[in-house]
DNA sequence: ACCTGAACACCGTTCAAGT
DNA sequence: ACCTGAACACCGTTCAAGT
Protein backbone atom coordinates (compact mmCIF):
# COMPACT_ATOMS: atom_id res chain seq x y z
CA UNK A 1 0.00 0.00 0.00
CA UNK A 2 1.17 3.70 -1.49
CA UNK A 3 2.57 5.49 1.00
CA UNK A 4 0.05 8.68 1.05
CA UNK A 5 -2.68 5.66 1.14
CA UNK A 6 -1.56 5.28 4.66
CA UNK A 7 -1.53 8.78 5.51
CA UNK A 8 -4.94 9.20 4.56
CA UNK A 9 -5.83 6.39 6.83
CA UNK A 10 -3.60 7.44 9.39
CA UNK A 11 -5.16 11.16 9.44
CA UNK A 12 -8.59 10.15 8.95
CA UNK A 13 -8.41 8.22 11.72
CA UNK A 14 -7.35 10.84 13.91
CA UNK A 15 -10.23 13.36 12.75
CA UNK A 16 -13.00 10.60 12.83
CA UNK A 17 -11.90 9.77 16.26
CA UNK A 18 -12.61 13.53 17.21
CA UNK A 19 -15.66 14.00 15.06
CA UNK A 20 -16.99 11.06 13.66
CA UNK A 21 -17.92 9.77 10.42
CA UNK A 22 -20.28 12.73 9.36
CA UNK A 23 -17.77 15.08 10.65
CA UNK A 24 -14.83 13.59 8.37
CA UNK A 25 -14.41 15.62 5.32
CA UNK A 26 -12.48 15.45 2.60
CA UNK A 27 -10.95 18.61 1.99
CA UNK A 28 -9.65 19.14 5.52
CA UNK A 29 -8.31 15.83 5.54
CA UNK A 30 -6.48 16.59 2.06
CA UNK A 31 -5.12 19.57 3.81
CA UNK A 32 -3.67 17.62 6.65
CA UNK A 33 -2.11 14.94 4.19
CA UNK A 34 -0.86 17.51 1.84
CA UNK A 35 -2.55 16.89 -1.02
CA UNK A 36 -5.96 18.49 -2.78
CA UNK A 37 -9.37 16.83 -1.31
CA UNK A 38 -10.28 15.33 -4.87
CA UNK A 39 -7.39 13.43 -5.15
CA UNK A 40 -8.30 11.33 -2.19
CA UNK A 41 -10.87 9.68 -4.64
CA UNK A 42 -7.53 8.24 -6.10
CA UNK A 43 -7.17 5.90 -3.51
CA UNK A 44 -10.57 5.79 -1.63
CA UNK A 45 -13.43 6.13 -4.65
CA UNK A 46 -16.35 6.90 -2.10
CA UNK A 47 -16.14 8.25 1.36
CA UNK A 48 -18.29 5.51 1.91
CA UNK A 49 -14.65 3.37 0.89
CA UNK A 50 -13.07 5.52 3.04
CA UNK A 51 -15.46 5.00 6.33
CA UNK A 52 -14.82 1.30 5.65
CA UNK A 53 -11.30 1.15 5.06
CA UNK A 54 -10.84 3.02 8.31
CA UNK A 55 -13.24 0.97 10.13
CA UNK A 56 -11.89 -2.29 9.09
CA UNK A 57 -8.14 -1.29 9.84
CA UNK A 58 -9.28 0.33 13.39
CA UNK A 59 -11.10 -2.75 14.09
CA UNK A 60 -7.71 -5.16 12.72
CA UNK A 61 -5.06 -2.88 14.82
CA UNK A 62 -7.14 -2.65 17.91
CA UNK A 63 -7.57 -6.80 17.75
CA UNK A 64 -3.80 -7.28 17.01
CA UNK A 65 -3.43 -5.29 20.29
CA UNK A 66 -5.71 -7.50 22.40
CA UNK A 67 -4.10 -10.44 20.88
CA UNK A 68 -0.87 -9.04 21.57
CA UNK A 69 -1.93 -8.47 25.48
CA UNK A 70 -3.16 -11.91 26.26
CA UNK A 71 -0.25 -13.51 24.45
CA UNK A 72 2.35 -10.89 26.38
CA UNK A 73 0.90 -12.05 29.64
CA UNK A 74 -1.29 -14.96 29.53
CA UNK A 75 -2.92 -13.63 32.68
CA UNK A 76 -7.07 -12.80 32.80
CA UNK A 77 -6.39 -10.61 35.85
CA UNK A 78 -3.53 -8.57 34.13
CA UNK A 79 -5.63 -8.33 30.45
CA UNK A 80 -8.58 -7.09 32.46
CA UNK A 81 -6.72 -4.67 34.77
CA UNK A 82 -4.99 -3.33 31.68
CA UNK A 83 -8.46 -3.25 29.02
CA UNK A 84 -9.49 -0.11 30.36
CA UNK A 85 -6.14 1.56 29.27
CA UNK A 86 -7.07 0.79 25.94
CA UNK A 87 -9.55 3.21 25.76
CA UNK A 88 -8.31 5.22 28.13
CA UNK A 89 -5.07 6.31 25.22
CA UNK A 90 -7.76 8.22 23.17
CA UNK A 91 -9.09 10.16 26.07
CA UNK A 92 -5.67 11.24 26.36
CA UNK A 93 -4.54 12.11 22.80
CA UNK A 94 -6.75 15.15 22.72
CA UNK A 95 -10.34 14.18 24.59
CA UNK A 96 -11.31 11.64 21.64
CA UNK A 97 -12.83 8.72 21.63
CA UNK A 98 -12.93 4.50 20.41
CA UNK A 99 -13.60 5.16 16.56
CA UNK A 100 -16.25 2.36 16.42
CA UNK A 101 -17.56 3.78 20.13
CA UNK A 102 -18.27 6.90 17.70
CA UNK A 103 -19.54 5.50 14.94
CA UNK A 104 -22.02 3.50 17.14
CA UNK A 105 -23.73 6.10 17.85
CA UNK A 106 -23.64 7.18 14.36
CA UNK A 107 -25.20 3.72 13.18
CA UNK A 108 -28.13 5.28 11.48
CA UNK A 109 -26.43 7.52 8.99
CA UNK A 110 -23.46 4.64 8.48
CA UNK A 111 -23.07 2.94 4.99
CA UNK A 112 -23.83 -0.75 5.03
CA UNK A 113 -19.83 -1.75 4.55
CA UNK A 114 -19.12 0.49 7.41
CA UNK A 115 -21.97 -0.83 9.17
CA UNK A 116 -20.30 -4.17 9.46
CA UNK A 117 -16.97 -3.26 11.08
CA UNK A 118 -18.40 -1.36 13.91
CA UNK A 119 -20.36 -4.31 14.72
CA UNK A 120 -17.85 -6.43 14.01
CA UNK A 121 -15.73 -4.24 16.21
CA UNK A 122 -18.06 -4.73 19.22
CA UNK A 123 -18.00 -8.29 18.62
CA UNK A 124 -14.31 -9.00 18.73
CA UNK A 125 -13.90 -7.24 21.80
CA UNK A 126 -16.93 -9.15 23.58
CA UNK A 127 -15.22 -12.54 22.02
CA UNK A 128 -11.47 -11.18 23.42
CA UNK A 129 -13.12 -10.48 26.98
CA UNK A 130 -15.18 -13.91 27.10
CA UNK A 131 -12.04 -15.66 26.25
CA UNK A 132 -10.01 -14.07 28.69
CA UNK A 133 -12.73 -14.74 31.53
CA UNK A 134 -13.14 -18.18 30.70
CA UNK A 135 -9.23 -18.26 31.37
CA UNK A 136 -9.74 -17.04 34.45
CA UNK A 137 -12.33 -19.14 36.10
CA UNK A 138 -12.26 -22.21 33.37
CA UNK A 139 -15.46 -23.86 34.53
CA UNK A 140 -18.07 -20.81 33.87
CA UNK A 141 -21.05 -21.26 31.63
CA UNK A 142 -20.08 -19.54 28.49
CA UNK A 143 -23.17 -17.57 28.06
CA UNK A 144 -22.43 -16.45 31.38
CA UNK A 145 -19.20 -14.93 30.58
CA UNK A 146 -20.12 -13.60 27.05
CA UNK A 147 -22.73 -11.53 29.26
CA UNK A 148 -20.33 -10.26 31.67
CA UNK A 149 -18.03 -9.81 29.18
CA UNK A 150 -20.93 -7.20 27.22
CA UNK A 151 -20.86 -5.46 30.62
CA UNK A 152 -17.44 -4.92 30.42
CA UNK A 153 -17.65 -3.51 27.00
CA UNK A 154 -20.57 -1.25 27.66
CA UNK A 155 -19.41 0.33 30.93
CA UNK A 156 -15.89 0.81 29.29
CA UNK A 157 -17.94 2.47 26.33
CA UNK A 158 -20.29 4.27 28.39
CA UNK A 159 -16.94 6.14 31.24
CA UNK A 160 -15.31 6.60 27.73
CA UNK A 161 -18.64 8.28 26.46
CA UNK A 162 -19.04 10.41 30.10
CA UNK A 163 -15.28 11.54 30.14
CA UNK A 164 -15.24 13.24 26.89
CA UNK A 165 -18.72 14.72 28.17
CA UNK A 166 -16.36 16.40 30.78
CA UNK A 167 -13.29 16.83 28.63
CA UNK A 168 -11.56 15.05 31.85
CA UNK A 169 -9.92 11.74 32.45
CA UNK A 170 -10.02 12.22 36.10
CA UNK A 171 -13.32 10.84 35.29
CA UNK A 172 -12.87 8.41 33.00
CA UNK A 173 -10.30 6.87 35.47
CA UNK A 174 -12.69 7.33 38.95
CA UNK A 175 -15.59 5.60 36.96
CA UNK A 176 -13.63 2.85 36.03
CA UNK A 177 -12.05 2.98 39.49
CA UNK A 178 -15.68 2.24 40.46
CA UNK A 179 -16.79 -0.60 38.30
CA UNK A 180 -13.78 -2.01 39.17
CA UNK A 181 -14.93 -2.07 43.20
CA UNK A 182 -18.21 -2.94 42.00
CA UNK A 183 -16.42 -6.26 40.84
CA UNK A 184 -17.33 -6.17 37.46
CA UNK A 185 -13.23 -6.69 36.02
CA UNK A 186 -13.00 -9.83 38.37
CA UNK A 187 -12.67 -12.88 37.31
CA UNK A 188 -15.32 -14.49 38.74
CA UNK A 189 -18.95 -14.93 36.55
CA UNK A 190 -22.20 -14.31 39.19
CA UNK A 191 -25.21 -15.27 37.82
CA UNK A 192 -27.90 -14.35 40.16
CA UNK B 1 -44.93 29.12 23.49
CA UNK B 2 -46.19 28.97 19.82
CA UNK B 3 -47.51 25.48 18.92
CA UNK B 4 -45.52 25.64 16.07
CA UNK B 5 -42.25 26.18 17.91
CA UNK B 6 -43.43 23.02 19.98
CA UNK B 7 -44.06 21.26 17.03
CA UNK B 8 -40.21 21.95 15.85
CA UNK B 9 -39.03 20.86 19.45
CA UNK B 10 -41.18 17.36 19.24
CA UNK B 11 -40.02 16.70 15.90
CA UNK B 12 -36.53 17.85 16.19
CA UNK B 13 -35.72 16.06 19.13
CA UNK B 14 -37.06 12.70 17.53
CA UNK B 15 -34.61 13.56 14.85
CA UNK B 16 -31.79 14.08 16.59
CA UNK B 17 -32.41 10.84 18.95
CA UNK B 18 -31.81 9.36 15.76
CA UNK B 19 -29.23 11.38 13.71
CA UNK B 20 -27.49 13.40 16.29
CA UNK B 21 -27.19 17.25 16.14
CA UNK B 22 -24.81 16.89 12.83
CA UNK B 23 -27.09 15.21 11.42
CA UNK B 24 -30.41 16.90 12.04
CA UNK B 25 -31.37 19.26 9.32
CA UNK B 26 -33.47 21.93 8.83
CA UNK B 27 -34.98 21.19 5.65
CA UNK B 28 -36.08 17.35 6.35
CA UNK B 29 -36.86 19.36 10.03
CA UNK B 30 -39.54 21.09 8.29
CA UNK B 31 -40.64 18.88 5.63
CA UNK B 32 -42.09 17.17 8.92
CA UNK B 33 -43.48 20.33 10.62
CA UNK B 34 -45.25 21.25 7.50
CA UNK B 35 -43.14 24.48 6.73
CA UNK B 36 -39.88 25.23 4.84
CA UNK B 37 -36.44 25.12 6.21
CA UNK B 38 -35.82 28.61 6.25
CA UNK B 39 -39.31 29.76 8.29
CA UNK B 40 -37.53 27.77 11.60
CA UNK B 41 -35.36 29.96 11.26
CA UNK B 42 -37.46 32.68 12.85
CA UNK B 43 -38.65 30.51 16.16
CA UNK B 44 -34.76 29.44 16.53
CA UNK B 45 -32.08 31.48 14.88
CA UNK B 46 -29.17 29.10 14.30
CA UNK B 47 -28.73 25.59 14.68
CA UNK B 48 -26.91 26.35 18.03
CA UNK B 49 -29.95 27.77 19.42
CA UNK B 50 -32.21 24.95 18.29
CA UNK B 51 -29.68 22.72 19.48
CA UNK B 52 -29.34 24.54 23.27
CA UNK B 53 -33.24 24.84 23.39
CA UNK B 54 -33.56 21.11 22.20
CA UNK B 55 -30.64 19.93 24.93
CA UNK B 56 -32.00 21.98 27.48
CA UNK B 57 -35.85 20.58 27.02
CA UNK B 58 -34.90 16.87 26.91
CA UNK B 59 -32.54 17.79 30.18
CA UNK B 60 -35.23 19.06 31.69
CA UNK B 61 -38.18 16.60 31.47
CA UNK B 62 -35.43 13.60 32.02
CA UNK B 63 -34.66 15.07 35.40
CA UNK B 64 -38.40 15.74 36.13
CA UNK B 65 -38.68 11.81 34.88
CA UNK B 66 -36.31 10.49 37.60
CA UNK B 67 -38.03 12.69 40.34
CA UNK B 68 -41.31 11.50 39.52
CA UNK B 69 -40.00 8.10 39.83
CA UNK B 70 -38.51 8.91 43.03
CA UNK B 71 -41.56 10.85 44.73
CA UNK B 72 -44.39 7.85 43.37
CA UNK B 73 -41.54 5.00 44.57
CA UNK B 74 -39.33 6.67 47.38
CA UNK B 75 -37.67 3.03 47.14
CA UNK B 76 -34.11 3.21 46.10
CA UNK B 77 -34.44 -0.40 45.19
CA UNK B 78 -37.47 0.19 43.04
CA UNK B 79 -35.71 3.58 41.61
CA UNK B 80 -32.68 1.35 41.02
CA UNK B 81 -34.45 -1.45 39.11
CA UNK B 82 -36.33 1.01 37.09
CA UNK B 83 -33.74 2.94 36.17
CA UNK B 84 -32.25 1.37 32.67
CA UNK B 85 -35.70 1.10 31.74
CA UNK B 86 -35.74 5.04 30.35
CA UNK B 87 -32.69 4.38 28.45
CA UNK B 88 -34.70 1.59 27.03
CA UNK B 89 -37.98 3.62 25.63
CA UNK B 90 -35.50 5.36 23.09
CA UNK B 91 -33.93 2.08 22.08
CA UNK B 92 -37.72 0.61 21.42
CA UNK B 93 -38.82 3.71 19.59
CA UNK B 94 -36.71 3.17 16.14
CA UNK B 95 -33.44 2.08 17.81
CA UNK B 96 -33.18 5.98 18.64
CA UNK B 97 -30.41 7.14 21.34
CA UNK B 98 -30.88 8.99 24.48
CA UNK B 99 -30.11 12.40 23.42
CA UNK B 100 -27.76 13.49 25.23
CA UNK B 101 -26.03 10.32 25.18
CA UNK B 102 -25.76 10.98 21.09
CA UNK B 103 -24.46 14.76 21.52
CA UNK B 104 -21.91 13.23 24.35
CA UNK B 105 -19.89 11.45 21.38
CA UNK B 106 -19.93 15.12 19.11
CA UNK B 107 -19.25 16.73 21.81
CA UNK B 108 -16.39 18.40 19.95
CA UNK B 109 -18.58 19.95 17.25
CA UNK B 110 -21.22 21.14 19.53
CA UNK B 111 -21.76 24.75 20.07
CA UNK B 112 -20.93 25.66 23.48
CA UNK B 113 -24.52 26.28 24.49
CA UNK B 114 -24.73 22.48 23.66
CA UNK B 115 -22.43 21.80 25.38
CA UNK B 116 -23.47 23.16 28.74
CA UNK B 117 -26.81 20.71 28.26
CA UNK B 118 -25.15 17.62 27.52
CA UNK B 119 -22.46 18.06 30.62
CA UNK B 120 -25.77 19.25 32.84
CA UNK B 121 -27.50 16.22 32.08
CA UNK B 122 -24.83 13.47 32.90
CA UNK B 123 -24.18 15.85 35.86
CA UNK B 124 -28.19 15.48 36.63
CA UNK B 125 -28.54 11.90 36.38
CA UNK B 126 -25.29 11.04 38.30
CA UNK B 127 -26.91 13.43 41.04
CA UNK B 128 -29.73 11.94 41.29
CA UNK B 129 -28.27 8.12 41.28
CA UNK B 130 -25.67 9.39 43.78
CA UNK B 131 -28.82 10.66 46.19
CA UNK B 132 -30.79 7.55 45.58
CA UNK B 133 -27.72 5.26 46.58
CA UNK B 134 -27.58 7.59 49.16
CA UNK B 135 -31.19 6.48 50.63
CA UNK B 136 -30.99 2.78 49.99
CA UNK B 137 -27.33 3.16 52.48
CA UNK B 138 -28.05 5.99 54.88
CA UNK B 139 -24.12 5.81 56.48
CA UNK B 140 -22.40 5.51 52.67
CA UNK B 141 -19.36 7.81 52.23
CA UNK B 142 -20.77 10.38 49.78
CA UNK B 143 -18.09 10.15 47.69
CA UNK B 144 -18.46 6.47 47.31
CA UNK B 145 -21.70 6.90 46.19
CA UNK B 146 -21.03 8.82 43.25
CA UNK B 147 -18.65 7.38 41.62
CA UNK B 148 -21.19 4.14 42.21
CA UNK B 149 -23.42 6.55 39.87
CA UNK B 150 -21.58 7.40 37.47
CA UNK B 151 -20.42 3.92 36.73
CA UNK B 152 -24.09 2.86 36.84
CA UNK B 153 -24.77 5.95 34.18
CA UNK B 154 -22.06 5.45 32.20
CA UNK B 155 -23.03 1.46 32.00
CA UNK B 156 -26.10 1.91 30.75
CA UNK B 157 -24.69 4.61 28.39
CA UNK B 158 -22.30 2.00 26.98
CA UNK B 159 -25.14 -0.35 27.08
CA UNK B 160 -27.44 2.03 24.74
CA UNK B 161 -24.26 2.19 22.45
CA UNK B 162 -23.64 -1.23 22.16
CA UNK B 163 -27.38 -2.20 21.56
CA UNK B 164 -27.79 0.55 18.71
CA UNK B 165 -24.63 -0.93 16.42
CA UNK B 166 -26.48 -4.12 17.18
CA UNK B 167 -30.28 -3.32 16.22
CA UNK B 168 -31.11 -5.13 19.06
CA UNK B 169 -32.95 -4.59 22.11
CA UNK B 170 -32.25 -7.97 23.36
CA UNK B 171 -28.29 -7.07 23.83
CA UNK B 172 -29.55 -4.01 25.92
CA UNK B 173 -31.36 -6.17 28.18
CA UNK B 174 -29.09 -8.69 28.81
CA UNK B 175 -26.27 -6.17 28.84
CA UNK B 176 -28.25 -4.36 31.51
CA UNK B 177 -29.04 -8.32 33.07
CA UNK B 178 -25.42 -8.59 33.41
CA UNK B 179 -24.28 -5.87 34.87
CA UNK B 180 -27.55 -6.35 37.56
CA UNK B 181 -25.70 -9.89 38.16
CA UNK B 182 -22.19 -8.35 38.89
CA UNK B 183 -23.67 -5.90 41.62
CA UNK B 184 -24.16 -2.65 39.99
CA UNK B 185 -27.74 -1.96 40.78
CA UNK B 186 -27.64 -3.01 44.44
CA UNK B 187 -27.44 -0.44 47.00
CA UNK B 188 -24.29 -1.12 48.68
CA UNK B 189 -21.23 1.03 47.86
CA UNK B 190 -18.39 -1.32 48.05
CA UNK B 191 -14.82 0.22 48.35
CA UNK B 192 -12.19 -1.40 48.82
C1' DA C 1 -46.12 37.81 13.72
C1' DC C 2 -45.05 34.45 10.50
C1' DC C 3 -43.11 32.59 6.40
C1' DT C 4 -40.40 32.25 2.04
C1' DG C 5 -37.27 32.68 -2.24
C1' DA C 6 -32.99 33.05 -3.41
C1' DA C 7 -28.29 33.61 -2.49
C1' DC C 8 -24.40 31.71 -0.22
C1' DA C 9 -21.05 28.31 1.53
C1' DC C 10 -19.79 23.79 1.62
C1' DC C 11 -20.09 18.96 0.53
C1' DG C 12 -19.00 14.50 -2.17
C1' DT C 13 -18.09 13.50 -6.67
C1' DT C 14 -16.54 13.47 -11.49
C1' DC C 15 -13.37 14.23 -15.17
C1' DA C 16 -10.25 16.10 -18.43
C1' DA C 17 -5.81 17.51 -18.12
C1' DG C 18 -1.18 17.88 -16.08
C1' DT C 19 3.23 15.80 -14.10
C1' DA D 1 1.05 6.18 -11.18
C1' DC D 2 -0.30 10.18 -9.00
C1' DC D 3 -2.34 14.68 -8.52
C1' DT D 4 -5.12 18.86 -9.65
C1' DG D 5 -8.53 22.71 -11.00
C1' DA D 6 -12.83 23.31 -12.37
C1' DA D 7 -17.35 22.05 -12.56
C1' DC D 8 -21.52 19.70 -11.01
C1' DA D 9 -25.58 18.61 -8.23
C1' DC D 10 -26.93 18.75 -3.79
C1' DC D 11 -27.90 20.59 0.76
C1' DG D 12 -27.72 23.32 5.22
C1' DT D 13 -27.77 28.15 6.49
C1' DT D 14 -28.71 32.88 6.20
C1' DC D 15 -31.17 37.16 5.26
C1' DA D 16 -33.84 40.54 2.96
C1' DA D 17 -38.20 40.72 1.53
C1' DG D 18 -42.96 39.22 1.32
C1' DT D 19 -47.83 38.49 3.50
Amino acid sequence: MSETKETILAVARSRAQAHGYLGLNFRDLAKDVGIKGASIHYYFPTKADLGAALAKRYREDSVAGLEKLWADTQDPVACLKAYPGVFRKALADGNRMCLCGHMAAEYDDLPDAVKVEVKGFADDHVKWLTKVLIAGEPGVNKAAARQRARAIYAAVSGAQLLARSRADLKVYDETIEACRNVGLFATSCPKE
